[in-house]
RNA sequence: GCAGAGGUGGCGGAGCGGCCAAACGCGCUAGCUUGAGGGGCUAGUGGCUUAGUGCCUUCGAGAGUUCGAAUCUCUUCCUCUGCACCA
């Protein structure tokens, strides 16, 4: 049967049966799972099949273990990427297009039906459903839901109106990336190229002219640079605005305009205009120092940076070395009409000690870089960037600079913008970092505050000290994720939870806003315990008492409502959330502080458990490189199964794991291979209608079987350990390539013969049923069980028949079979008579000795104390000779009876593999030269 | 810059104080097998050796602790990821 038809049939059962549709049962243990959902802008790709695989696995491992499990879904669509996609669409965006034909085979009729983002949300979701429902997820449909379901919305709202009571929704501004044609704020997904607009503050610095009402405005990302500022620089060829900023007459520069608008005073006026040349030479004075600076002109300005004009401190190489171009230049001085002494006497005001470096840092930084000229810019800037650097981490302030001596750069940075802001000298601005940046629409990305946005205040500390406890209280795996959660914890601080536009809910305070999507899909869980018992309800219906009472326990409900409350109390807390490692930084704590401050301890999520990225041959997935795998896709081509087992055994959780053919065709082959034993197995086991008595099962009887058992056995006890930490890639070398392994040596030993393994499998195949459901199922009926292994019991350990002896001896059967094939090659010749000669049990006990003494001289003492050993002292001299090398590492050794016993019962696999008689012996027993080689754990052997 | 992760074979990646030339997988080479095949089986895949199942050399670089280190400590070089209002 092909894997197309297997699934199929398989999947089928799985509904017909309900398997997945979970109900509260109050005589059953629950377990309550969830993975992130999907956000439905196009469809799946095999990296997201590794999540939801995991958690499915953890899912159904924990359905073996007898527990009542949900498992629900649905679907994230709050925010602006999908509109922004279904506009792409719209607009026949060549981009969008093409990967949807290339890559994910979306025909361009198809996608011409998607330009309303309804219409895609549906197309999608509805591909990713069916995607997920053929990867055998076990999931409960009935709870689907959308993120901008009426329902839904009033679930957020009344979220939200908890967080306004709790005093933790605050107002506040808010510099964000900002597109002034579409009037909304710009995340990566908006703008061309998806380039993501990064925001860089800027501080604006008044200096007041000498003798006039006019104030230069200079913009810095250093104000600590202010102590040494020692004159300003304007660029000479720029055109100067004199503009009406509330009660200010302040001069920038022409693009300097745009800003104070946008971002400080929408008022502002252009009232005038003022050349360089009339400001430069004139004397202007600003915060921090009691001095006048003098204005220069300077080459380097550009005037729509910042304010447009600069102040200067000379520590900084670009301003030192422009400075020096001025003071050597008498033309330039007289040109612009400058004061020629007091150009000459302009020199660096030393304000910062770096270690390892002289007292002038922008002079000792030139040289270091090798420039000479202001002209060189580039070598300038790299210069003025590793100062920067150097001067950020290491630098503290002189004592000549007052109240900031002695502090740490960035702590007197911190308290100069405090300063400055608070005596209004100084004004905060912002800018695009990487300008320019282009929205979609193609306006020029700026940067904007927004005034009165909405914020969630995570810098709450109360709060902060809940979810800590949360933290620490809870499971999460991998463990080092922790450190993780508690330092963002610590870090956290308001969080903009409102947009202008977008999909989703509206903001019940402000309903021109939209709920942003971080913020919607926090508490969500919760929603997904009543989801599918609200349509009785109409919206309006489900109002701040329904959920009070349904979430809370607050106020009083009826037999409709309790049994809604029921559902929740059940189900919650959640007992495991799982997601990509990618959420670890922004989803996960939202989720961890939205708990801790609605519902009450008991309610708390007990584990978080997140896991890496799927690599395609090595590379990362990218649109650009066409290399991703729809999810769909790679069903088709290589079965549900092998897709779920190659996903997510490649490697540890936590680290990225990489998909290749070769491994998917790899694991293919093996299930083909186990399949064919399991159905020889099978049809035994049916002839003989029934379990085998014991004595004639080979896992009991013979002794190859009994190792079979014995690892078997041994391999479930440590699957349960590895089950419950998720441990993916060591469950799959356990319990798959593992036993696979173990198979093929078993039927090496057996002539090929798997048909008594029926005991075996049904045994295993539970065991292996999270990681490839479909082919599970199939083996349990080919092995004659009913039911559905879906819903079978977790194998347990039959700790009677792990044997170390068993193993042991299979060990040294291994171990001597490689020897005489290595001696077979180095002799170059076929031998006609093999013998084996085991250790008599003396050499074992001198073996003990040596382990115990390992000092030479001690051993040959202990040794000559033994009556037995003192009479064959050579023996002893000779072991401890060749054993003084690893004395401190001898493990144990068995007897000589079980070491005869596990070879004589391989004589006939010996004789069938060298084709030749064999014979083994305790070494005693022959007169033979060599089998007095022999030694505990390496029989001699000689070949004939 | 800050925070975190990591550097082991032709590759992905185990090993986290001795049993390690290095799990498991992939690739490569040779032979066999099959109705062609991306299939299966067997052997090999650092070097040197061998009536003997052994020895030597390796785990980014350097130094140290130890009877013994890929594994512990220190120094150093390099690589990757994240740094928010974006799903």
């Amino acid at each position: 049967m092909d894997s197309t038809t297997l699934e199929k049939k398989w999947s089928t059962r799985w509904t017909e049966a309900k398997v997945f549709q979970v109900d509260p049962v109050s005589t059953k243990e629950k377990k309550y799972i969830t993975a992130a959902f999907p956000y439905p802008n196009s469809p799946q790709h095999i990296g997201h099949g590794r999540t939801y695989t995991t958690t499915d696995i953890y899912v159904r491992y924990l359905r073996l273990l007898g527990y009542n499990v949900l498992f629900p879904m649905a679907f994230h669509v709050t925010g602006t990427p999908i509109i922004a996609m279904a506009k792409r669409i719209a607009d026949k965006d060549e981009d969008v297009l093409s990967v949807f034909e290339r890559i994910y085979g979306i025909s361009r009729e198809t996608a011409a039906g998607l330009t309303e983002p309804r219409n895609l949300v549906m197309h999608f979701s509805h591909e990713i459903e069916e995607g997920m429902k053929e990867m055998g997820y076990s999931i409960d449909w009935r709870r689907k839901f959308y993120s901008f379901d009426q329902r839904f919305n009033k679930f957020i709202e009344w979220q939200f109106k908890k967080f306004k009571d709790m005093g933790l929704l605050v107002q506040g501004e808010h510099a964000v990336p900002w597109c002034p044609k579409d009037n909304n704020a710009v995340g990566a997904h908006d703008t061309k190229g998806d380039v993501d607009p990064e925001i860089k503050e800027f501080m604006w610095i008044k200096f007041r002219l000498k003798n006039s009402d006019l104030i230069l405005v200079t913009g810095t990302t250093r104000p600590d640079a202010l102590l040494g500022q020692s004159n300003l620089w304007i660029d000479p060829h720029g055109k100067y605005k004199i503009v009406q900023v509330k009660d200010e007459k302040w001069v920038v520069g022409d693009a300097a305009i745009a800003k104070i608008h946008s971002q400080f005073d929408s008022n502002a006026k252009i009232i005038g205009e003022i050349t360089a040349k009339e400001l430069i030479g004139k004397w202007a004075k600003g915060p921090i120092v009691n001095y006048e600076l003098y204005i220069l002109p300077a080459g380097f300005i550009d005037i729509t940076v910042g304010s447009g004009l600069v102040y200067s401190a000379l520590e900084d190489p670009v301003d030192l070395y422009e400075l020096r171009k001025i003071q050597a230049d008498s033309t330039l001085v007289k040109q612009y009409g400058l004061d020629p002494n007091v150009v000459a006497k302009l020199k660096p005001i030393p304000i910062i000690n770096v270690e390892g470096m002289g007292e002038d840092l922008g002079d000792s930084i030139g040289k270091e870089f090798g420039v000479t000229s202001a002209d060189q810019k580039d070598k300038l800037e790299e210069a003025k960037g590793e100062l920067n650097r150097r001067v950020f981490r290491k630098g503290i302030m002189k004592n000549s600079c007052g109240k900031y001596s002695g502090m740490s750069v960035p702590d007197c940075q911190e308290l100069i913008k405090k300063d400055l802001q608070k005596s209004q000298d100084g004004v905060m601005f912002w800018e695009i970092d990487n300008k320019p940046v282009y929205c979609r629409c193609g306006a020029e990305v700026i940067a904007n505050v927004v005034k009165n946005q909405w914020f969630l205040n995570y810098g709450d500390e109360s709060w902060k000290t809940k979810a800590r406890e949360c933290i620490n209280s809870m499971s999460i795996i991998p463990e080092k994720n922790r450190a993780d959660y508690l330092y963002i914890a610590g870090w956290l601080r308001e969080k903009a939870c409102t947009r202008a536009a977008g999909l989703g809910t509206r903001f019940p305070f402000d309903k021109t806003q939209m709920i942003e999507a971080l913020s919607d899909s926090t508490i969500y869980m919760a929603f997904y315990t009543i989801a599918h018992l609200l349509n009785d309800f109409t919206p309006e219906q489900l109002d701040e008492k329904f959920f009070d009472y349904v979430l809370l326990g607050k106020g009083s409900g009826n037999a409709k409502l309790d049994k809604i409350r029921e559902s929740f109390v059940y189900w919650y807390p959640l007992d495991s959330r799982h997601s990509g490692a990618d959420l670890v930084r922004n989803h996960l704590p939202f989720f961890i502080f939205n708990h801790v401050a609605i519902f009450d301890k008991k309610h708390w999520p007990k584990q978080i458990v997140t896991n890496g990225f799927v690599l395609m041959d090595g590379k990362k997935m990218s649109k650009s490189m066409g290399n991703i795998l729809p999810l769909r896709k790679a069903i088709t081509e290589y079965g549900a199964d092998v897709i779920r087992f190659s996903v997510v055994c490649g490697a540890d959780l936590s680290s990225d794991t990489d998909f290749n053919k070769t491994v998917a065709e790899g694991t293919r082959t093996r299930i083909e291979q186990i399949a064919k034993m399991v159905e020889s197995s099978g049809k035994a086991w049916k002839i003989l209608m029934g379990s085998p008595a014991s004595t004639a099962d080979p896992l009991y009887g013979t002794h190859i079987g009994k190792w079979l058992n014995s690892r078997l056995n041994r391999r479930i006890q440590k699957a349960s350990a590895l089950y419950e930490k998720i441990q993916m890639r060591e469950l799959s070398l356990e319990i798959f390539y593992g036993v696979f392994d173990d198979l093929k040596w078993y039927g090496k030993r057996n002539n090929g013969d798997y048909s008594g393994l029926h005991s075996f499998f049904v045994k295993w195949i539970p065991l292996i049923a999270p990681f490839m459901p479909h082919y599970a199922e199939e083996f349990w009926e080919m092995s004659g069980q009913t039911g559905l292994v879906a819903t079978a019991k977790f194998p347990e350990v039959d700790p009677s028949v792990i044997s170390d002896e068993v193993e042991a001896g299979e060990a040294l059967v291994v171990k001597v079979r490689e020897d005489i094939d290595n001696l077979e090659t180095l002799l170059k010749k076929k031998p006609t008579k093999i013998s084996i000669f085991v250790a008599n049990d003396l050499k074992r006990r001198i073996y003990t000795i040596i382990a115990k003494e390992k000092a030479f001289d001690k051993i040959m003492k202990a040794a000559s104390g033994d009556p037995e050993m003192k009479t064959k002292m050579d023996v002893v001299q000779k072991m401890a000779k060749s054993l003084a090398k690893n004395v401190h590492s001898l493990g144990s050794v068995s007897s000589a009876a079980d070491e005869l016993v596990a070879l004589i019962s391989a004589i006939d696999f010996f004789k069938n593999e060298f084709k030749c008689e064999i014979e083994v012996m305790l070494e005693d027993k022959s007169q033979h030269e060599r089998a007095k080689n022999a030694m505990p754990g390496k029989p001699a052997i000689v070949l004939d």
